[in-house]
DNA sequence: ATGCTTATTTGTCGGACCAGAACTGGTAAA
DNA sequence: TTTACCAGTTCTGGTCCGACAAATAAGCAT
């Protein structure tokens, strides 16, 4: 799923010497933006001044470029450049939607335990800090898994429920940690349903949590989602008995 | 985002659906990957192959071959062509080492809360899953911090505290985030934090943990591994008033 | 203001050369 | 003969160059 445990680190060649050309300019551009002070929003020099600048060729510049683009560092259109921005989170999401990572019953059980960790874990606070809004949001979010029109879709509105859900907690490093996971996330809740699942049985258990909320009912709540992360879980342990 | 003016989406008529000439080889040389069944260690086709094959320029190739680089999903060595590979974790990784983003008080107090969920929430299930192997090492690698040199390696050390204390859960997607998350979790602890406060505080902090873990005293371990998350926060209140 | 023109910039292409690893073949040594 | 070694050749990625197409911001004309 996810990755290998993490790999030897390599070192990052400090300061001196750079390996290749397209290295060098990247290192450059970057020391660039530090040294100019340049912000989110602001423009980087064209790609000709660029290679003037840093004695490199246009197609050099144009790699190293990539790289920064990769990394999400900054957007370039044409006629008007490059513009710094900050994309790293959703490029370390589009990371993990790469290969077909298959949902094995361990990477099942490790996500959804994460999740309880999350969501159950912090039910007093989304308690505390809920507000009508909230609950009417959350409402509207679950209704449209009635007219919902294939797997992938339904997925994804599940999973903006439950991003909505921890969205109260008004924690950005949680917002940002569950849009990097969101790609397994997705295939999880993908896993042994049928689009006729999601619009009664993943429809229903949505509605009893935010009926638990809305009455502000912290065991309910917290009772009705445990139940709702483990339902999927628990048709994985029939699948494996069944073929095993 | 920027006041409307998102170039209208070009319509993916049937098969190309594609922007660019190099997205349109990343797509490409991904569908290659996936087709021909190539796994990690893998060698890809040459890079005038590609070209042969996707009817691309060479440096269309090689941009395109920039972003599964940058992706961690290839690495290429000169005369040895470009091998699959998985090193999107530690991608990920190095996407939030880039520019030093500066910890502000909610970026510390969402990420330290984030932690609290994981590390406090676990706690019946670390001590559950507590093995004396596991408080042998956590002992083992506090007492490193007791000869760390500089703040760097004593943040580093910190972390690998906190990663082998939920390293008990056995939960890969923890682990995952949490190697992820490293650099964002290094800055937050170097944060008001001087090499001796790590020797002298934090070195007592976590003896404290690990001590009401060898009890199985789970009130008492996470009293104090939340008073430990804590700590670094009453700093930051302090600097913010002083400033103030 | 509105629409057209222009100039600039990115996107893509094809070709070229280099340095160095990999392959080849022959020769000398065992 | 077999093995080991060495030089030449081939192949590949890394870099550079020049050119054209496409897109669009900006200036111009109406």
């Amino acid at each position: 799923m996810m990755a290998g445990r993490t790999k030897a680190l390599r070192q990052p060649d400090a300061v001196p010497a750079a390996g290749s050309a397209v290295d060098v300019v990247v290192r450059q551009i970057r020391e660039l933006i530090a040294d100019e002070g340049l912000k989110v929003g602001d423009s980087l020099p064209t790609e000709r001044e660029l290679c003037a600048r840093f004695s490199a060729s246009r197609n050099t510049v144009r790699e190293a470029m990539r790289i920064l683009k990769a990394y999400g560092m900054v957007e370039v259109r044409p006629k008007v450049g490059a513009t710094i921005t900050d994309n790293r989170m959703s490029r370390a999401f589009e990371l993990f939607s790469f290969n077909t990572m298959e949902v094995s019953r361990k990477t099942f059980a490790d996500v959804q335990a994460f999740r309880d960790l999350i969501e159950v874990g912090a039910a007093d606070r989304i308690i505390e800090r809920l507000g009508d809004r909230d609950v009417g949001e959350l409402h509207r979010i679950n209704v449209r898994l009635s007219g919902i029109q294939d797997l992938q879709e339904a997925s994804e509105v599940d999973f903006s429920f439950h991003l909505r859900l921890v969205s109260i907690l008004g924690n950005d490093t949680i917002l940002d940690v569950y849009s990097v996971m969101k790609p397994i996330v997705l295939r999880i809740m993908q896993k042994g349903k049928t689009r006729r699942t999601f619009k009664t049985q993943t429809y229903a258990e949505h509605e009893g949590v935010v009926d638990a909320l809305a009455a502000r009912d912290l065991l309910s709540f917290q009772y009705r989602l445990r139940n709702h992360l483990m339902t999927g879980f628990k048709f994985f342990n029939e699948e494996m008995e069944a073929s095993a």
